[in-house]
DNA sequence: TACCAGGTAAAAA
DNA sequence: TTTTTACATGGT
């Protein structure tokens, strides 16, 4: 365990699952390619350089923390396993969830089949809230064309093995951005102005994203997100579940989580954001982590057939 | 070339 | 009050 940080996941926890969420993306960015997630993180306002390894086995996860440059004891070794854990949403643990749906044949069977899956969450809700605001209305393949040049275009870098890695911007950065320079990563010049006006918020001390307690309700989060401009329901909700890991959040007006539903749940190939809700009822405070684990299944091309129904 | 894709706010009716 | 429209990029 020579220079490694160890952290513990709840069980059960299935990292290679987990994290190929994060393959296929801009390397300098974050990726994940053979066993190994890599990401600058920011800690005390300092950057380090993370690389993430799957270890311990069965019954009891682990993961393991490499951090560049330097070593892992300390202060900062301490934060960075933070944003690790909350990143790959360690603590979460899936059991209720599990017992929660056991009625439900079908999700039963994909909780089954996805056993150890965790929903990945963003280092800040400010991160969550500008990518959804970004993914508003376009496709994925649009969105995260944008976000990446968002990142590299403000973002602080990192350079470590003669290799330059980004960070997301912070609020500060974002604020000090004009519209057109935002509309030139590909923004359209409202959403610019959404992203700036959240940011500036931030940075005169007039809102904050970062201390929600685990106390308040999820409800009165997302009516708190949707009272920003330029965020509607499903922006909040999605901002919810992602930078919060608020798994009752379920952003039902979303096209991706109403054909996953209907793929799975109806004869219809589409339904409608009323029909996705009643649906999702039956999921109770997990319905966001269903829908995900649902959208999962899909792009691991489970279809219905495959999945072994059982009491 | 059009049209659709993990929406939203502002204008028009 | 309800309905329509403009907006950005990328894939088909």
């Amino acid at each position: 365990m020579d220079g490694t940080l160890v952290l513990n996941p709840v069980p059960p926890f299935n990292f290679d699952l987990s994290a190929s969420i994060f393959a296929g993306g801009d390397p300098q960015i974050r990726s994940y390619s053979d066993g190994i997630f890599r990401q600058v993180t920011r800690v005390s306002g300092a950057l380090l350089f993370a690389e993430v390894t799957s270890g311990g086995s069965g019954d009891h996860p682990e993961v393991h923390l490499r951090l560049e440059p330097g070593s892992v004891a300390g202060e900062m070794a301490r934060e960075a396993g933070e944003i690790i854990a909350r990143i790959f949403n360690l603590d979460l643990d899936l059991s209720p969830f599990i017992t929660a749906v056991k009625d439900d044949p079908v999700m039963s069977a994909i909780a089954r089949r996805l056993r150890g899956l965790k929903p990945p969450r963003t280092m800040t809700v400010f991160e969550a809230l500008v990518d959804s605001i970004i993914e508003q209305q376009i496709s994925l393949t649009a969105a995260h064309s944008i976000e990446k040049r968002v990142t590299r275009t403000f973002g602080d870098t990192l350079e470590w093995e003669g290799r330059e890695y980004y960070a997301f911007p912070t609020p500060g950065h974002l604020a000090d951005a004009s519209p057109d320079e935002l509309r030139a990563c590909g923004l359209s010049l409202k959403k610019a102005e959404y992203i700036l006006g959240i940011a500036r918020q931030i940075r005169e001390g007039t809102l904050d994203l970062e201390t929600h307690g685990p106390a308040e309700n999820t409800e009165n989060i997302v009516r708190e997100f949707s009272a920003l401009r330029g965020v509607g329901v499903w922006t909040a909700e999605l901002a919810a579940l992602r930078g919060l890991s608020r798994l009752d959040a379920l952003p039902a007006d979303d096209l991706g989580i109403r054909r996953s539903i209907s793929r799975y749940y109806s004869k219809a190939s589409r339904i409608d954001t009323a029909e996705a809700r009643r649906i999702a009822g039956a999921w109770g405070e997990w319905k966001g982590l269903a829908a995900y684990y649902l959208l999962v299944a899909e792009r691991m091309g489970i279809g219905v057939p495959d999945l072994e129904i059982g009491p």
